[in-house]
RNA sequence: CGCGGGAUGGAGCAGCCAGGUAGCUCGUCAGGCUCAUAACCUGAAGGUCAGAGGUUCAAAUCCUCUUCCCGCAACCA
């Protein structure tokens, strides 16, 4: 079973374009999988306790509940739009979770792999944190952006991280494909050794936060993030789960490597080092370990942090409204390279899709689902001789299909589409050459003709079945004008020259990729 | 010496790990075509691959040094 995960989401705002990649990435990867045959489980949730959702409620006063549930519903919202779709929800007030939480935290509490200690310093009253040595000024003092600050001293429960890191320094330097991609591990090895002798404070105390999950074996503190939001990838995947709790299997979803997609700034330290190493704690095996895919960011424009601040934020929602969610998701996987930063452009979003999707592409389904229309009465014929430019299209196909099946493989989603674009390229050059629009003229070469033809069908029904990970509906639309429904089923193992039999009778084309035209400034 | 990423024709990028005539998309220019969503096809111009040194028969690619840009505090993938 191939289990994939995204990270949850902060459920105190409103979600943003790189939530929105990451989810689609994800979709993205897991319908490939499906593509490919495999079984697959993808999760993905919202991350809702803390302190900033505490405060944020309490400034719109209304309870943490409520408010929680009022920002996860733009969450949810918006995958249904860009037409994610997961199989398991992660919702950390979800009593299955905190009951999970408890029952990992008193066997290590059992295990002696947790401790209370007092820790000194200095606390600032209005963000409610402990203080570190980095927050001072110049003059060594802490500014006035911190309000009051006060020395106390406050005991908590850590977590010994520090009996793991020989062990996650060793997996992941014996273990190839543990950070895609690489050159984040040697980022992240560095981090360890900096890290190395520290524990994890993994509690606040009541008083200051209540909005969370209570230790079981104290009930005056509740869990900080790490060992509540974390544990949400074996919570809801069934992990200590009772028999009637309608969570999964946890055996046969978390039975191989399930991998982790998360952005480049959660790795250090939580995914990579924390989670890893409550895995460890936990007694997974390095056979089980998951393997994390770290996404990069979108900056803006000139290449500029997206941040409110400057006011380059892009609302994913706005988008989809504007250009439609094949466009948003063909942009989102075709202009960043997975594991790299990229920068958002407006025009570049209009300009793949128009040149690839409706000039190429769509053009391409257009003109030949309309010759056929055209020349023969619709009905499809593979049964004439092939000449050196018809199989030169053949194995173009599969040359494509061969380099796209290597490049999602590797995650590379760019890269794959850059393969059927290729392959889309090659027959509107084919077109050019055959000239079947003379040629049918002449009618001793209706044969021909309807040779020629076919080879525009069948590789527009291959390209739909490929696209199908990261454009699902499209696929389905063309199935429709193919008049093939059972293309939107078929695995990458059932790919052939010959899905259209012969004498098979197609559809009238309609544009599947309208241009998107924007409104010319008037000068 | 904090850590990491990046610098490739006008723009955005690939190629670098496993050295061997510099590639893609957009844009520009010139042709062609008319089946098609004014879409498609062909050709051309344009880069001494940030700089210097080294290894090699051969370096964008490996090694060393230098310069510049971006992250590593907050909203936040």
């Amino acid at each position: 079973m191939f289990f994939l995960t995204t990270a949850i989401d902060y459920t105190n705002g409103s979600p943003h374009f790189g939530h929105a990649y990451e989810k689609v990435l994800a979709d993205v990867i897991t319908r490939y999988r499906r593509l490919r045959g495999d079984e697959a489980y993808f999760l993905t949730g919202v991350d809702q306790h803390g302190q900033k959702v505490q405060q944020t409620a309490e400034k719109e006063g209304i309870s943490p509940g409520e408010f929680v549930k009022r920002t996860t519903h733009k969450f949810s919202d918006l995958w249904e739009k860009l037409d994610v779709k997961y199989d398991g929800w992660a919702e950390t007030v979800d009593e299955r979770h905190k009951s999970c939480v408890r029952s990992i935290l008193s066997k290590l509490q059992e295990q002696g792999q947790l401790y209370k200690k007092a820790h000194a310093g200095f606390y600032s009253v209005r963000q409610e944190q402990f203080l570190q040595e980095r927050d001072r000024d110049e003059a060594g003092n802490f500014g006035a952006e911190w309000g009051e600050v006060v020395e106390i001293e406050e005991e908590n429960w850590y977590f010994k991280l520090s009996d793991h890191t020989d062990w996650l320094k060793n997996f992941l330097e014996t273990t190839p494909d543990a950070i895609i991609p690489a050159f984040r591990k040697s980022e992240l090895l560095n981090a360890i050794e900096k890290n190395s002798g520290t524990d994890l404070c993994i509690s606040r105390p009541k008083e200051r936060l209540q909005w969370g999950i209570e230790f079981p074996f104290d009930e005056n503190y509740v869990t900080y993030v790490w060992f509540d939001a974390l544990i949400n990838y074996i919570s809801f995947a069934g992990y200590n789960a009772a028999p009637d709790s309608g969570l999964p299997d946890f055996e046969k979803i978390w039975s191989g490597r399930p991998v982790h997609v998360i952005g480049k700034d959660i790795l250090i330290p939580a995914h990579g080092i924390y989670w890893l190493c409550m895995l460890h704690a936990m007694g997974f095996s390095d056979a089980q370990m998951p393997q994390l895919l770290v996404h990069g960011f979108w900056n803006g424009l000139g290449g500029d942090k997206m941040s409110k601040s400057l006011g380059n934020i892009v609302d994913p929602n706005e988008l989809a409204d504007k250009f439609g969610v094949e466009a948003v998701r063909y942009y989102l996987m075709r202009d960043i390279i997975t594991g790299r930063d990229s920068n958002f452009d407006m025009n570049r979003l209009v300009m793949l899709f128009n040149t690839e999707l409706a000039n190429e592409f769509g053009n391409l389904c257009n003109r030949a689902l309309n010759m056929s229309q055209r020349f023969t009465g619709g009905i499809l014929s593979n049964s004439g001789a092939l000449q050196e430019e018809d199989t030169a299209v053949q194995t173009s196909l599969a040359e494509c299909t061969a380099a796209y099946q290597t490049a999602m493989d590797d995650y590379d989603i760019s890269k794959g589409l850059e393969a059927l674009n290729r392959h889309v390229s090659f027959c509107n050059g084919y077109a050019e050459r055959m000239k079947p629009w003379e040629l049918n003229k002449d009618q001793e070469k209706k044969e021909r003709v309807a040779t020629i033809l076919y080879h525009f069908a069948e590789s527009v029904a291959h390209i739909a079945v490929l696209i199908s990970p990261i454009l699902p509906d499209v696929t389905a639309k063309l199935a429709a004008q193919l008049n093939l429904p059972s293309l939107t089923t078929l695995k990458l193992g059932d790919l052939h020259w010959g899905l259209l039999p012969d004498g098979h009778a197609i559809d009238k084309p309609k544009p599947v990729f309208p241009r998107i035209v924007l409104e010319e400034p008037t000068v």
